[in-house]
DNA sequence: CTGTTGATCAACCTTTTAGTTGATTATTGA
DNA sequence: TCAATAATCAACTAAAAGGTTGATCAACAG
């Protein structure tokens, strides 16, 4: 539980970030180094660095090795874990919630005041 | 697409928070107030407002009125622009990829560097 | 061995973020 | 009117994030 939600911390800041979402969507179209990860970028390619490795904390990226250059690999595989959050909370439906919703918040319908009066 | 992208920050830097995420959570089983998500944090409640208009600025919350209370309700329908830039990645296959690669390195697009021999 | 290339490390700076406490606004019930 | 409740605003602090430059490391190619 408390793996999963630092796992789910690492993997949302690190999409959180224009910059690395681009490098995943590079990615998907194949292996690159990081001098042709940060070409497209105004940034220096050690800022580049630490975002692939933040990238690769979260398990997003692996990385190989190939003479002098470490290229980096997508890893899709760790996508689905953020997916599967997601849509625990995406697919609820407007009646289920509604009805589960009176039962645990103190039967009371939210335009009527709460039983929560006390502080 | 830039207005894409600075939806998705906002969206996903809002979920790289575990109290904003459990707050999510909790208002899957139906809206909530203030005090109510915050009751179970041990932080202040002004900190759980700032986390709400975090929320709120990301369009995954919406806020409703109430006397004096501002109910918080999930909005299940934001969180679909997350899944789908996720799954656009995440679907990718090992044996697809592979073969755009080869595709990309060939004809070098921007990217030129890669003309470099790799192995 | 020497020079070059690819990438990281280290130290530093600036901005943002998450949190605090204290005061203030808004709405209600008596 | 007035006290109580719900929530936000304002000012501040501490830590984290994203960026920079300069030095260093590792793996070849001559």
């Amino acid at each position: 539980m408390a793996d999963d939600d630092a796992a789910l911390d690492v993997a949302f800041t690190a999409l959180a970030d224009p910059v690395r979402r681009r490098i995943i969507a590079r990615l998907s179209h194949g292996p690159a180094t990081v001098n042709e990860l940060a070409e497209p970028f105004e940034i220096s390619k050690q800022a580049v660095s630490k975002h692939i490795q933040v990238l690769e904390q979260a398990q997003l990226v692996t990385r190989s090795r190939d003479a002098q250059r470490r290229p980096v690999h997508l890893n899709p595989a760790r996508l689905e874990a953020l997916t599967a959050w997601i849509d625990r909370y995406r697919l609820v439906r407007e009646g289920q919630f509604r009805s589960l919703d009176a039962v645990l918040e103190s039967s009371a319908g939210h335009t009527a005041p709460t039983a929560k009066d006390r502080k």
